[in-house]
DNA sequence: TCCTTTTTGTTGTAAAAACAACACTTTTTA
DNA sequence: TAAAAAGTGTTGTTTTTACAACAAAAAGGA
């Protein structure tokens, strides 16, 4: 089957063999399509007719407010879906711009086959409806982590709830994180410059230590 | 049926009716329960067996950090549900304290029953788990939201970045919001007192205006 | 109705963050 | 491997925010 591979590497149908997967290829009617960098995959206001999910390459999800704005919303990677959260909730429409940032390829699944019983009965469609839903219960806690740390005042505590978050999923005080400084800086939201300034600070006072990707906590305080 | 009337106004249960409620009060093994305000309905780091659904009254969802501090992180009415994406997600303990904040009924779901193929094969248990999902996404987009106000850099764009999603959802420039002032900057996660003056600069800019929890944006811009 | 509690707007001050500009380092890639 | 690009830390300045304290208004309860 063209792509099992990559398919069998997703979260999504991790638990399915090959003849399953050839099979609800045709239950979800789904189609594979390459995009080329900076092609757009979908766009905003668009009819949520597909849900998306990123066999190869890697892609951007990008909102245009209403004065205008461009904010980068997600970035997403291998195995990773797009809409899966707005199909469920029955939103119509995309709410951004999906853009590739290199080379991609990637798979349509319908939403409307996705959220109904499936005419086919097969045995698998249950468990990707259970996987679907896991992806978007992490997400959801995901999102709920994040907000955590950003509704802290100052730059300091976010850093702090960060990394003690941090800490406690890898059962150390030494841990690694996924960004580099200018990420975090974004995930956080806040100043880039402002918060190399406070870990510097951070250091200094010996409440943490770090380099490059890799932090230590020293001193759970502020 | 016991309790049907209040099972019936929930979103999870909406499409049953009594006889097939009933079969999945077996199916869930649920088991109602009554708590006076201020009791604790489920401990933070306790064993994650059920999903909590409010029934009647209301509750809390607060967390303790390790550095002892408490934050509240949501508050939960009728209809509520509590654990759904911690059971999704595959999460063994509760995050939270969950608490009553006046008397409530509330139901428990068995997480196990909830995630696996119902043994009873009862025909609404894919509608109930549709209806899970359905929640989930929802108010994973309603975190979404939030971050997304919550990202903006000043009190000024948190608050039109606001107003202008909520005019957009009544597809009106006069809307009503559910918070008043003080609720509105702790969702926003700003000074009250702060917000209030820039509320103040705003409307004396002649680019809002607003009464009560009334709005009405003249001007997008900042 | 009156009293109490909550909500709201205002002000001044102190603290913190954003911003801008720069040098230096690391990583990427041609 | 050299050149370009991206990432990082530092500084000083400006702007914004948090904080605290208060008075007035509104809402709720007895």
């Amino acid at each position: 089957m063209e792509h099992f591979l990559e398919l069998k590497t997703t979260k999504i149908f991790k638990d399915a063999n090959e003849f399953e997967c050839q099979a609800m290829m045709f239950c979800f009617k789904t189609r594979f399509k390459t995009f080329d960098k900076n092609e757009i995959i979908v766009s905003q206001g668009d009819e949520l007719e597909y849900v998306i999910l990123i066999l190869k390459g890697a892609a951007i999800a990008q909102n245009i407010d209403s004065l205008g704005e461009i904010s980068i919303l997600s970035q997403l990677k291998c195995g990773d879906t797009y809409g899966v959260e707005s199909a469920f909730a029955g939103e119509k429409f995309y709410k951004d711009n999906l853009i590739a940032t290199e080379k991609s390829l990637v798979l349509f699944l319908n939403t409307h086959r996705l959220l109904n019983p499936c005419p086919n009965k097969c045995k698998r469609h249950d468990f990707v409806l259970k996987n679907l839903m896991q992806t978007v219960a992490e997400s959801s806690m995901k999102l709920l982590d994040k907000l955590y740390h950003m509704s802290k005042k100052s730059t300091r505590e976010k850093l702090m709830s960060y990394f003690i978050s941090m800490s406690k999923k890898s059962n150390s005080t030494y841990f690694e994180i996924p960004f580099n400084k200018t990420e975090l800086a974004n995930y956080l939201s806040v100043d880039r410059s402002a918060m190399s300034t406070e870990l510097s600070k951070m250091k200094a006072e010996g409440l943490i230590d770090f380099d490059k990707k890799q932090y230590h906590i020293i001193k759970k305080e502020l």
